[in-house]
DNA sequence: CTTAGCATTGTAAGCGCTTACATTAACATG
DNA sequence: CATGTTAATGTAAGCGCTTACAATGCTAAG
């Protein structure tokens, strides 16, 4: 006799009461709980995860879905630990574990959305790196299991998503440009197939318009998320009749190539060409001059996305709250000295 | 009525059938596994994965147990997405899905740890970033179930483990430094508690001596893995009567800080002191000179890995395999202008 | 003293699946 | 034709838990 029934035989009572005694019922004599806990201590009893799942049809657990990508380190690399910790820190505060499913890009991501989630496995998923136009969210939607994007799409309506504010970013960013006498401003963004690459690019678009400032596509290099790619962005981008003086980045460590080829043709970061940056990763922290950058806490943004996903699940059963939480999280600019007034302005 | 029950209905057959021809039993008419299978499929049916394991015993998932750092990029950071994706790819050709289980540091890892096994959640686990002595790996051997660690520990025996091959790195970095003339060889280890810094600490110690060289422990520098750490290694290294020529780096990224604090003091990389990096990084892959380092392949660590986990699973009734795997991933020297003759050799 | 009300515990029916064992039908063998 | 064999299916007993409902023993009220 194992589990449950061997507590109860041990303490002279039912398995129920047990049950109850573990799940913290109010019906159940004090004195009585005392000793189940001390026993089920002392035996070191845990109960089956797949025996509970199945009498509660509830698993405590949400999943986190996250692509990996085979030939280079994705970005989801870098991002990954800081919002996996903020998630786990209050997800775990509410009982509940967050099982990361790493999936191969290369694989069908969606077949193996869709089969963990037709088995019950999880109680809610969050998804990461969403496309422009995602199956997945779909699938999710229809089913109605609890979920939350980390990053906006276009398809589905109406459902959670967490993600990074792009367009006051990039307010930000261009004004400051525009502000020191920059006209001709040129874009780096992501060369994969995610909506923020997309949204990144539009709020560039925007934002030029706004200040009466013509947008040219030849100025918007897609990007791989390594140095290398800085020399060719910087030979494109200066190599023209009428070469660009500025220059936005979706991934920051693209300024380490940008750095280096600059320095090669004799010119200098913040004078010769401005820089910002959109997120103040790690690897550009020892450039000199410093890259002018935004400042964005990962553990946030994580933190921010469980506790979406905490809206929607009932914790208690009065609790019938399923919110929809839409949350673009703000960014702080921190001045460095890469940017500066456009040369000959 | 729904999940198998429904299917059993809809082709007027028993919930047996259904069940055996959904799980590749050979006693089913292959004509009805056929109407089965379509059945399924058309009705999106899968079958609760709590009541499979209930019923079976057994999980088909193996959990990746890894510590998250609150205040630094810890050092399963970098490591992580590369390893994961190994693994992943290893266990999922087999049917097994792995989860990761992201724990914050700052918990008691070991309850969590316990809580999860003993609610048997998964088949098998995998333990990354062992300590020297490490009450999971007592813990998990007590239990029995199949684990795999990530690193040796002097914990438990007789269990399976894959690490780098630490000793031959060492013996290869320390032979080519003393084939160059090199007498006074520094190193840095990781400033945490994992086994890893020990155990690279040690090899270094025993090729020294195998090579007649005294062991200078004030040559040894604990280091974080960040690029600041670089500047006071170089202070600590030549500002002594008896200058260290050369030195072997545990974190790659210390490169960064010693390569400027060397030219901060009119040295050069390769001829004032010769540096041998562990990992080929990417964080270092664009320094000029180039690191001289080792280069590993996080994918084949992973699969490694998921391949020891697999030996101890019996897949298949008959299977009873239980094999230990203990093995060292080895590295292979890449060659960079980082090292060189010492000076005044 | 009877009865209602309450606190505590027990009983037993599932949760959705697997699987040992029983059953049936079809066929080959002697 | 009786019998053994085999293939295909059904029956039903769990797997370890939760939980609705019933039962019990008390106390307080009528």
């Amino acid at each position: 006799m194992r589990g449950i029934a061997r507590l109860a035989r041990e303490l002279g009572v039912s398995t129920a009461t047990v049950s109850r005694a573990l799940n913290g019922n109010p019906n159940v004599n004090a004195e009585t709980r005392q000793k189940v806990l001390e026993t089920a201590q002392r035996l070191g009893y845990a109960a089956n995860q797949a025996a509970r799942s199945l009498a509660q049809g509830v698993t405590h657990s949400v999943g986190l879905m996250i692509e990996l990508d085979q030939e280079s380190t994705s970005s989801t690399d870098y991002f990954f630990m800081g919002v996996v910790e903020g998630m786990q820190g209050v997800l775990a505060a509410h009982g509940l574990d967050l099982l990361v499913l790493p999936c191969a890009k290369s694989q069908d991501n969606f077949t193996y959305l869709q089969r963990f989630v037709s088995r019950g496995a999880v109680d809610g998923m969050i998804l990461a790196e969403t496309r422009r136009i995602d199956r997945r969210i779909d699938f999710l939607q229809a089913s109605g299991i609890p979920f939350v994007t980390l990053g906006r799409s276009d398809s589905g309506s109406g459902y959670s998503w967490i993600d990074l504010d792009f367009e006051a970013v990039m307010a930000t960013a261009v004004d400051r440009l525009v502000r020191q006498g920059h006209r001709r401003i040129a874009l780096t963004v992501p060369n994969n197939d995610a909506n923020y690459g997309a949204i990144f690019a539009e709020a560039y678009r925007d934002n030029l318009v706004r200040h009466g400032l013509t947008v040219d596509e030849t100025l918007v290099f897609p990007t791989r998320r390594r140095e290398d790619d800085g020399d060719s962005v910087v030979d494109g981008l200066l190599d023209r009749p009428d070469p660009a003086t500025a220059i936005i980045l979706f991934y920051e460590v693209t300024a380490i190539g940008i750095y280096r080829r600059l320095a090669e043709r004799g010119l200098k970061p913040g004078r010769d060409l401005s820089i910002i940056g959109l997120r103040g990763e790690d690897s550009v922290r020892f450039l000199t001059p410093q890259v002018t950058c935004f400042h964005l806490s990962l553990q946030d943004l994580g933190m921010a996305a469980a506790r979406a996903m905490l809206a929607q699940i009932p914790m208690t059963a009065s609790d019938v709250s399923s919110g929809v939480v839409q949350c673009r999280v703000p960014l702080s600019l921190v001045p460095g000295e890469s940017d500066g007034p456009a040369p000959g302005g």
